[in-house]
DNA sequence: GTAACATTTAGACGTTCATCTAAATATCTA
DNA sequence: TAGATATTTAGATGAACGTCTAAATGTTAC
């Protein structure tokens, strides 16, 4: 649990999530929408998927990441708990 | 939105939330329940209170704790939004 | 007003973190 | 196999963070 709320603490990481909300996407693509190196971003898509917010697959020359629906259903049951 | 995400980024502050969760509780009280020194508490404290997650009332000698509830139901709606 | 208690503030220290550049690895195409 | 493209890994740097001790502030009771 811990994990996840690490990963949610950074805007980039949110903004991540976002994109991959609307859809699957490769680094290439995903890095197309900010400012940092492919580096910085390749971190941050290391520490998602740690947190198991998404996943990664590669497509040949390139790795498509996809947000991890089932375990954000579990987050929301969580966060649910938690605050109600 | 980025404050209130970082203030739950730590373990800590959860659980000063979830005990907050079930009554109103000093500075004192809540410090019975972990091992870290009142400064650090109070650092804490002064995190989840930015973040409008807990308000802080003098009661003479003492200064009272309590979970924001509110501002618990507006990130609830938002964390909907934003995983489902 | 001074002593005792409750809490916060100031300043320091080591750790974690986001970022970068440079190099490494993996895949595709010619 | 060589060169180009996609992504990750390694190592460094500065900022942010969690914690501490010591001192300051606010409150109560004698």
């Amino acid at each position: 649990m811990d994990s996840v709320f690490k990963a949610l603490s950074d805007k980039n990481r949110r903004d991540i999530l976002s994109l991959l909300k609307k859809k699957d996407m490769t680094v290439g693509e995903i890095k197309k929408h900010f400012k940092i190196t492919g580096a910085s971003l390749s971190h941050h898509l290391d520490i998602l998927k740690r947190a198991n917010l998404v996943t990664a697959e590669r497509d040949g020359q390139f790795i498509k990441y996809s947000l991890n629906v089932s375990v954000f259903e579990e987050i929301m049951k969580l966060f649910y708990k938690f605050f109600k």
